[in-house]
DNA sequence: TTGTACGCGTTATCAA
DNA sequence: TTGATAACGCGTACAA
């Protein structure tokens, strides 16, 4: 752990001068010093210190990711494999970009923010949460903000927000429904809050557009508490014959009440077909395998981090608000009510 | 942004009472100071800065962790929800603590050494990298390490050791499968290092206890590499007859052997048995239940950040080699096949 | 081309 | 009970 007021002792030079060859900034120093200075570089390992650096600069070269914490929902909402592949995709551009990364798991905006201003983070990323503190976190927090699935978070200056196609992919997912004959068509989630509101939305608009009333008994509440699933999954059972086919928020949904129906002696997709969201791993082992819509979620943390960096460096960002395109994956959970006509 | 400086300035007061007092080293100042400091800190919202107490203190509060990045298997490895899960228990259980957490997704030891003294990192959590580099770590870096799942790193400083009992969890597997009459049964994974080499050991024990005599063919190698699978797959399904059960080293390995399986016209468990390793969701919600040996990853996790904070606070760790129970967990992968004789 | 000196925010030592 | 001052390691005006 040598230092560079040590390094220089050793060398015959001044503190200055080392610095200056760390940071290249040759062209004011002779070759035969940049020279000198480099071998002792590597000959002491030297490696700067992060907190002096910035602490003399006042920037951290931190990006902030705060998301929901485990504790919150139910234990499974960290079951599916949407956790991972969106922190691998931010942590990768962060890594290569050179900054670095700090996870907060907190639901409590204060929480964060105490954080952020004690690490003195560059630029924050927000994920999952609800998007109401737009005011509390600018209040406190001017630097620049990308939210994921978040849409609702109004403030000055505003934040960036990356997401989905969510209305335009569950209209995709419905439409296909319609179009093979099914009308009497339920909606499957745990809640009408975030992104699962844009997603009613075009489930209500492609019933819309093939002529089919939305009713509220169409709309089958799950409960996402750990001991509540299967409850809420047996009533559901109890309803879910008045429908031909149900729309689940996420595959981890779907495949849950498959199996539940299949307990029950009910036959996917020959008696209630059943689409999903997300094309996540689990939806594609499954058998039958579960037609659903697909996202890549690897690439939301990827653009998600691509745009908070090219905010960071002060170049121009396009869309406030960048929504990433889905596309229908049809697998073996729905069934074509027109060939048994 | 307030600082100490500014704190006292404000009030006529040194730095240092304003220190004592956010220290709680109340037992030196009055109470009427302390009530005046105490009231402007919050007035003003003073939050220390990390860089500076840090630089002072020579210590940072931070925790690495360091892990396999995900290009460096095919993309699949992180599909598994281990990472999350153990990320997750961690995260928790270091910030109960008051640490911080950074992570590092690196398979180079060199690159987080240079991370890890350049952010001055107290404690390191190394996950799932292989154990050889046990010398290069310790030339540079003195401070507690934990390992997880990492059982072949011998240094001094010795590194402590979180895992679980492979062999033992194998061991009962494989003998379930011996118990109900099962002979020739296949080990199945992408490479015999690491963990898997105490699988392959459990599961050799018990062909031997069950004097079964182990045979090269025995081994079913699958290709991780993304595109690989599905020859490895296909490949496997050619020679998969001559077996009536496979050991698994993942549920995801066994999952999509089972997908392949059936798609081969094979039935499981009527014609082939399969056993998996993890009980991650998709085991559970596959169709058939696929049998598989249980772990908790979150308490790998959280067992492993722990012992680290233990070490961090000087208190004694009794055991260097930690290995977490497993538990075999019975669906409907596997047949009985006394029942047919 | 190189060096001096100061500031970043905090903690710690020692004196008053 | 309180305060002055030096350190921590680095970057950077400004001076030489």
């Amino acid at each position: 752990m040598i230092t560079i007021k040590e390094l220089a002792r050793k060398l015959n030079l001044s503190t200055t001068t080392v610095s200056n060859v760390i940071h290249g900034k040759t062209h004011e120093v002779s070759a035969a010093t940049i020279e000198r200075v480099e071998k002792a570089l590597v000959e002491y390992d030297y490696v700067p210190n992060i907190n002096a650096r910035n602490l003399a600069q006042n920037k951290s070269k931190i990006i902030g990711l705060a998301m929901k914490p485990r504790a919150d929902k139910s234990s499974n909402i960290f079951i599916d494999p949407f956790i991972s592949e969106i922190v691998g995709g931010i942590e990768k551009t962060v890594r290569e970009a050179g900054y670095f990364m700090m996870i907060y798991a907190s639901d409590e905006m204060n929480d964060i923010l105490k954080q952020v201003s004690t690490w003195n983070v560059d630029g924050l990323l927000l994920f999952g949460l609800l998007g109401e503190d737009g005011a509390a976190l600018r209040r406190k927090y001017k630097k620049p903000v990308v939210c994921i699935d978040i849409y609702n978070m109004v403030c000055d200056p505003p934040v960036y927000t990356v997401g989905l196609e969510d209305e335009a992919g569950t209209y995709e997912a419905v439409k296909y429904l319609t179009d093979l004959g099914h009308r009497k068509i339920a909606f499957m989630s745990d809640d009408i809050i975030g992104v699962d509101r844009e997603r009613f939305r075009g489930y209500k608009k492609a019933l819309a557009d093939a002529g089919i009333e939305y009713e509220d008994r169409n709309f089958l509440k799950l409960n996402p508490w750990k001991d509540e699933v299967e409850k809420s999954l047996t009533s559901i059972c109890e309803t879910v014959r008045d429908f031909t086919a149900v729309f689940c928020t996420s595959d981890l949904y779907a495949v849950q009440l498959i199996d539940k129906l299949i307990d029950c002696g009910i036959r996917i997709p020959e008696d209630i077909s059943v689409i999903g969201f997300d094309d996540n791993p689990m939806s594609k082992y499954h058998r039958p395998g579960v037609t659903t819509v697909h996202q890549d979620m690897e690439k939301k943390g990827i653009v998600a981090a691509e745009t908070l960096i090219r905010l960071l460096k002060g170049l121009a960002v396009e869309k406030s608000v960048n929504q990433l395109p889905t596309r229908l994956v049809i697998r073996d959970s729905v069934k074509d009510l027109r060939k048994t006509q």
